[in-house]
DNA sequence: GCCTGGATTATC
DNA sequence: ATAATCCAGGCA
C-alpha cells in the first residue's frame, strides 16, 4: 500500500495559496494537514495575526531580527520561543512587506501520532507532537519534509477572539481565532469544561472555500 | 547594557 | 492561582 504521507505530499499547498490575507488563510487552514517527516496532524484551530497595525502581532514593532520573516512572502514557517518554554509554529501569509502570519493552535492526531485527544491540543503542544522547534523557523513549506496539505472536506468553522493577547486592547476582541466547530482537539485556552467553551461566544462562519 | 513581560502549560 | 524559563525589544 502507498505511503499515506506521500498521498499528503500530492496535496501540498503552494506558496501562492498562502499569499492571501491572514484571516482568509487562517479560516481555510482548518481541516488541512500539517505534516513533518512521518508525522501529520489535522489542523483544528488557528489564529490570524496581521501586520504592524495589529497590536497583538509580533509585526507591531516592524521587521526585527526575529520577525523579519513575517515581512517576507507567504508560505514560510515562523517558529519562535514563547515564555522561554514553548515553540509556537506559524505560517507567514500575504505578500512581501505585509508582515502577516497564522498561528497553528491545535491539531488532531492523523499519522504517526498516538491517538490521544490531548496530543497537539494547544500551540506549544502542536510543536511537541510534530517534533518542531526553532530549527524549523524560516522553512519554505513549498519544499521539504515540512508542509501543509489541503483539506479533504471543508469542516464547519467557528470564530472568536484570539487567546492570550489581552494586552492588545481593541485588537484582542477581533474574531481572528478560528476552530473546527465542536472538535474535541480544540484548545479552548484552559480545557473545554462545561458549557463555557469557546462555542458559547462563538459564531459559525461560512464554510465556503475556494477550490 | 539592563529591565520587562510575554501568541503557554502543568500543577498547586 | 502560580511557577517555570529565556530572550526580544524598549530604553538609557
Amino acid at each position: 500500500m502507498r505511503d499515506p504521507i506521500d498521498a499528503l505530499r500530492d496535496q501540498r499547498l503552494p506558496a501562492s495559496w498562502f499569499a492571501r490575507d491572514a484571516s482568509i488563510v487562517a479560516r481555510e487552514l482548518i481541516g488541512c494537514a500539517l505534516v513533518h517527516r512521518q508525522r501529520a496532524g489535522i489542523i483544528v484551530e488557528t489564529e490570524a495575526y496581521g501586520g504592524p497595525e495589529d497590536l497583538a502581532s509580533h509585526a507591531r514593532f516592524g521587521p526585527t531580527a526575529r520577525t523579519s520573516v513575517m515581512f517576507g512572502p507567504g508560505g514560510i514557517s515562523y517558529v519562535y520561543l514563547c515564555y522561554g518554554l514553548h515553540q509556537l509554529f506559524n505560517v507567514v501569509t500575504g505578500v512581501e512587506g505585509e508582515g502577516q502570519a497564522v498561528l497553528i493552535r491545535a491539531i488532531a492526531p492523523h499519522l504517526g501520532l498516538p491517538v490521544d485527544s490531548t496530543i497537539g491540543r494547544g500551540p506549544g503542544k502542536v510543536s511537541t507532537a510534530l517534533a518542531l522547534d526553532r530549527r524549523h523557523d524560516r522553512r519554505d513549506l513549498a519544499r521539504g519534509a515540512l508542509f501543509i496539505a489541503s483539506a479533504q472536506t471543508p469542516p464547519a468553522v467557528s470564530t472568536g477572539p484570539r487567546i492570550g493577547v489581552a494586552f492588545a486592547g481593541a485588537w484582542a476582541e477581533r474574531p481572528l481565532r478560528f476552530w473546527w466547530r465542536d472538535h474535541p482537539s480544540v484548545s479552548g485556552q484552559r480545557a473545554q469544561s462545561g458549557s463555557r467553551g469557546p462555542v458559547a461566544a462563538a459564531r459559525t462562519v461560512s464554510t465556503r472555500r475556494s477550490r
